[in-house]
DNA sequence: ACCTGAACACCGTTCAAGT
DNA sequence: ACCTGAACACCGTTCAAGT
């Protein structure tokens, strides 16, 4: 048995941050396993399902203080684990759902446009929209979840555009400056959630 | 002169109402046109330029109850004209902004995708950021913004699932049970829309 | 079960050349 | 200015065949 499907989500997790989805292509995820391309498709019926499965790898872990659902202790893979802030046992707040969705796809590059267009009509972030919707009721849930996900391609569109800009023109880009944008944007999308869970408050 | 730039935005736009971003090619949209694939580099530097300008186009109208920018008074020829409910020059509210934004990207097969992954970082549907910062200041623009965003790529993803399953099997799919749905997810968008403006009050 | 090799019908983009 | 024709380096997916 030479590859598995995880090996193949995995190995399309790695081209995909290390290329962007535009370049994450089934025959560079081939190349990638040093297989032919025509191999993957014993693993993965399809570049779409692919696609979803490296979605749900990348939201994995995120709505799980305690109650995770699938995940053999200590077998994590795929991208970065995301730890809930404060996940010392302790209740997450809904801020820090949405903070921890958040870094998730933003920690792998073009995540947020994999998640929001793989998973929304699948679910596939439908554990942190239960998890959230406890907090907060469903439609707060949702409403969350939707801004967050907005917030994060935006975001990583942003970060790609100046990216692209540093390239064209190394002139005068400090890490500073970079840092600062970050900066901006996470204040930002803490401001909205904010607002939004203000909003909620109040109707309640 | 045969074709212009406006020309080919059109033709684009058609192709991807038509059959979809996924299938909405250089060489589909030359076609479309009566011309060779290579004649689109007369208008248009790039692929990924032309979405930039669909997404103007798109979204183009919406924030405009008087002062619009650029459109001349009888042209309007790209997708349909999106006016603002109660457009009688009377004041638009946040929530009729973010309404009509929303139904100028489901307006369009796949109009959402194309807006959101065009427009984030280079504006775009920056005229509406504006329009709406006037109403609710600056942050709640922008949380009414990226929840528009999100909300309008998660129903249209919903929607073609919901197409792809009637055609896998269209035994138990009636017009009402469409209706339904498309009624539930504006009805969802417009509680979120309210949630969100409440905690702008509050917060004010 | 897992993979190779070859093929099919496509892509975006460039570039010389025509009118 | 606008377009053609040909080419280059790619795509996703299928399918017979190997082990």
């Amino acid at each position: 048995m030479r590859n598995s499907r995880a090996d193949v989500v995995e190995a399309a997790l790695r081209v995909l941050d290390a290329h962007g989805l535009e370049n994450c292509s089934m025959r560079r995820v081939a190349a990638e396993l040093g297989v032919q391309p025509s191999a993957l498709y014993h693993h993965v019926p399809d570049k779409q399902t692919l696609l979803a499965l490296m979605a749900d790898e990348i939201v994995r872990g995120v709505a799980a203080p305690g109650a995770v659902r699938g995940s053999a202790p200590g077998a994590t893979p795929g991208a970065a684990p995301v730890a809930v802030r404060g996940s010392k046992a302790g209740p997450a707040t809904a801020a820090d759902l949405c903070r921890a969705l958040r870094t998730a796809m933003l920690g792998v590059r073009d995540g947020a446009d994999v998640v929001a267009t793989a998973s929304a009509f699948r679910l596939g972030a439908s554990s942190v929209e239960a998890a959230l919707a406890e907090l907060v009721g469903a439609d707060g849930a949702r409403t969350l979840l939707l801004y967050t996900f907005g917030q994060a391609q935006s975001a990583q569109t942003h970060r790609q555009a100046a990216a692209f800009a540093a390239l064209a023109d190394p002139s005068r880009v400090s890490a500073d400056a970079e840092a600062e944008a970050e900066a901006d944007l996470d204040a930002s999308f803490d401001r909205g959630v904010e607002i939004i869970l203000a909003g909620i408050d109040s109707l309640r």
